[in-house]
DNA sequence: CGACAATACCTCGAACTAAAAGGTATTTCA
DNA sequence: TGAAATACCTTTTAGTTCGAGGTATTGTCG
C-alpha cells in the first residue's frame, strides 16, 4: 500500500519559518525577505513556498495568525503555539541528524 | 511555462553516492549499506532510491558502470568519471551553502 | 496626474524527489 | 530443504517545492 514516509531532507522551509517565528510575530511578506537575509542569501524562498506552509502550519496547530491592518495593507501576523514549539525542536534535531551524517560522510576517507 | 528548477535541498542521495564512488568503485547493493555505516546510521536509503540514482548518474555521463560476475552474483561497479567529479564538486559546494544558511540562520538571535 | 514599483495577500499546475513495495534469481547455511 | 542473504531491478504513490499567475492597495517619480 506503499505510505510514504516525508522524503528525509525535506521540512527546511518549515524550520527557518519556524525559528523565525519563535523569535518574534511576523507576516508572510516578510518572511520572504528575512529568510533570505538570515541564511545570508544562501536559502531565498518565494511566495509560492512560504503561504501554503504558514496556512498548512496554521491548519495544524502550530502557529496561530491574527490579521491587522498597516496603512491601508493587511497583514496576517503568526506567533508560535506550544505545538509549534515541540514541532520545532523536533525540526531542529531531525536536521542537526542528518547533517551530521552528511559531514561525517564528506570528512571520512581521504579527501585526495 | 512553469519549469521548475530541482527543489533546493535534494540531491543529496547523489552527493553521497558520488562521494563514496569517488573513492572507491562499488556496486549498488554495496552502496546501501556503505551510506547507513558512513552516515552513523542517521541516512538510510533504500535499494528504490539507489538504483533509479545510480542509472540517472550514468545516463548523463557522471558513472560508468562494469560487471562483475563474483561467485555466481553479478555485480555491477560504478566507478566516477571526469564529469561525475565535476559534479560532486557543484554538489558538495551546493551542500556547503544551504549548510551554512542554515546553520546560520538556527544560531541568530538569542536561543532562549 | 498617470504610471510603475513595491507591498501584501493568495492559488494552481507542473516538476521532481524520494519512499515503499514488489518482482526476479542466485547462493549460503542451518 | 528451505529460509535468509545477496544482488539486481521497476512501478506506483506521496510529498514537497517551484514558478507563474492573479488581486488589490499604496508609495514614488516624472
Amino acid at each position: 500500500m506503499a505510505q510514504s514516509n516525508p522524503p528525509f531532507m525535506s521540512g527546511v522551509p518549515e524550520l527557518l519559518l519556524l525559528r523565525l517565528l519563535n523569535e518574534q510575530e511576523m507576516y508572510g511578506y516578510e518572511l520572504v525577505r528575512s529568510i533570505r537575509k538570515v541564511t545570508d542569501e544562501a536559502i531565498s524562498l518565494g511566495e509560492g513556498v512560504i503561504y501554503p506552509v504558514l496556512h498548512s502550519l496554521e491548519r495544524n496547530g502550530s502557529l496561530k495568525s491574527k490579521r491587522k491592518a498597516v496603512s491601508g495593507r493587511t497583514r496576517v501576523y503568526y506567533k508560535l503555539t506550544r505545538k509549534g514549539r515541540d514541532r520545532l525542536e523536533k525540526l531542529r534535531n531531525d536536521w542537526s541528524r542528518i547533517q551530521g551524517g552528511v559531514a561525517s560522510a564528506l570528512e571520512s576517507g581521504a579527501n585526495a
